[in-house]
DNA sequence: TTGAAAGCGCTAACAA
DNA sequence: TTGTTAGCGCTTTCAA
């Protein structure tokens, strides 16, 4: 494998030229720039990343660590981070965390092995109880709800409003008993107790009673679980009309659920999901949703990160941004 | 930032010993060992990544380059794959490359930049004709159907024996006039060429003619392609009973087409997939498909990337893997 | 069981 | 415009 040197010593000039032509540096003569050009096509000449990586300090690459790979909502959202990244010539790394606590800080402490320049992190595991890890001296943007207020950058979705929003859709739509299929109760702010909030006020708005039968929190937000659970809601006498569910993923669970239990959409139910996921255009039938405008988000996250990737003093103000988001309408909520 | 220099001078030892420390060599004294861990907690210490890959020669990483991150069929394979690198502590970090040929190149020469250790390449946009630029110094195992009998492992799909099977599954179901949605017709082996040959076996095993206006070739194998292309079919008043569709993605695409058409599954028109996604399961109607074992696949590619990154000297004898099946039968195809 | 020396390949800083 | 020097932080090799 030919070295910066072979490739100097074949061109006949020092191992600074051929390493300023590599690095596209001015002041470089014409003729010099094609010797050493020359040599290094001739050697299949291969810049060592880790040689650079270590003189350097940077590796220009920045890791993404979301719970999961594979599921609409992520696989999207990584697609555009990735898309965000290269407008810096930044690689992205993701990590898959499997939403565990433990997992996510693995991922923290990587770049601090100075295998990453930054850190872009969806928080699922860590609660707010955790800020105080976050106080890293590496550059982190939290992509996600669990934190608020901490002493990094955050972008979030208007969880609330958005909710409520959709919420308030079904009443439009003529729903009185309107149920929400949530993730697990806890004490901390995450997805779904925020998506609950919004759900509440809506209801408040409409003048409708929160009927604890409705709200329907379910181990995991999949597929599984929410057609499993639509199955147990309908076989269970539970009286709805509308169902807000708080991810498009654990919506198509109970749109296939419903159509178990033979109960037709939107006919006899209303239902509407979370995060406009690429599939629900396609579902039968076509889920409404909200859309958060992931494009925004995944954006303004990289500019953030690289931002404190290229600003060299820790600097303090951290800035929090909160996506736009919209109601799509489609046949799950009668069109 | 603590060095290995700062640990051992804060605990009284050499720098080698601290390294004899982290990678957990024996012949280190136990006191010697607690004393060099106190120091390093003490400091904070974090090893430097990109020192030890310098070092080294490795960088404990593998690349996956697929054509895109946020595909059902992809995001699965990935997570498999990050699954099975783990066992041989190796990370994983994905390379999208939008099925284009160049991008597929520049992955390649990733891993020569000893960025990574070695590269597990999903080809779709690279075909046989490229087969001398996969003669790389260092471990690739290719993933996918388009380029056989390299200079590299290989692991692929039954595609034709399964194709084949999807087929005669059709038949079975009293199909007659079975049509297939597939992607562009080119001169080469590509995924879409070879289930199409076994579509084509399955009719001929079944005394059916190949009639070319059941031949659909969608430009891209995406949901939006193939619901266009079902309503067209139907619009355009072709006569057909069965589809099969050469993957699960754009299978879901043709449910949705169908569904607009107004044309009832599996009553009037049996469908059928490939690769057994997640959401299969979960579309109304339930998608019959292809379930080609992606754990076993990626298991395999995994051993067989390692295999070649323990291995010193390269090693000539490549290996072919070809993966079991099973055909999946739910709604679509009438349960 | 521990340590000293050397160098992996590159580039920042400075000198010519 | 080009070259020299030095060193990023780690681990291999060999000696003590």
């Amino acid at each position: 494998m030919a070295t910066i040197q072979d490739v100097a010593k074949a061109a006949g000039v020092s191992a600074m030229t051929v390493s300023n032509v590599i690095n596209d540096h001015p002041n470089v003569r014409k003729a010099t720039r094609e010797k050493v050009l020359e040599a290094m096509a001739r050697l299949d000449y291969r810049v060592n990343v880790a040689a650079r990586n270590l003189r350097k300090g940077r590796t220009g690459t920045i890791g993404l660590a979301v719970p999961e790979v594979n599921s609409p909502y992520y696989g999207r959202l990584a697609v555009a981070i990735i898309a965000a990244a290269e407008r810096y010539s930044l690689r992205v790394c993701i990590e898959q965390t499997g939403a565990s606590r433990e997992n996510e800080l693995d991922a923290l402490s990587l770049s601090r092995n100075r295998l990453y320049d930054g850190l872009i992190l969806s928080t699922v595991g860590m609660g707010p109880a955790d800020v105080e890890l976050l106080k890293v001296d590496y550059p982190v943007v939290i992509l996600g709800e669990r934190i608020f207020g901490g002493p990094v950058d955050h972008v979030a979705m208007p969880n609330v409003d958005a909710s409520r929003a959709a919420t308030r859709h079904l009443v439009e739509r003529g729903c009185r008993r309107i149920a929400i299929v949530r993730g697990p109760v806890g004490e901390e702010v995450d997805v779904s107790s925020l998506r609950f909030t919004g759900y509440r006020q809506a209801l408040r708005d409409a003048g409708l009673p929160v009927d604890p039968a409705l709200v329907q929190s379910v181990e995991t937000l999949t597929m599984r679980s929410g057609a499993r659970r639509a199955r147990e809601m309908v076989d269970g006498g539970l009286d709805f009309d509308g169902v807000f569910c708080v991810t498009d993923t654990v919506a198509m669970g109970v749109l296939r659920g419903l159509a178990d239990a033979g109960v037709p959409v939107p006919e006899r139910v209303k239902v509407i999901g979370f995060d406009n996921v690429e599939e629900s255009e396609f579902l039968v039938p076509a889920l409404s949703t909200i859309d958060p405008d992931h494009d925004v988000m995944a954006q303004r996250a990289v500019d953030l990160l690289a931002r404190r990737i290229e600003q060299t003093e820790p600097g303090s103000d951290h800035e929090e941004f909160v996506s736009d988001f919209s109601v799509v309408i489609r046949e799950s909520t009668g069109g």
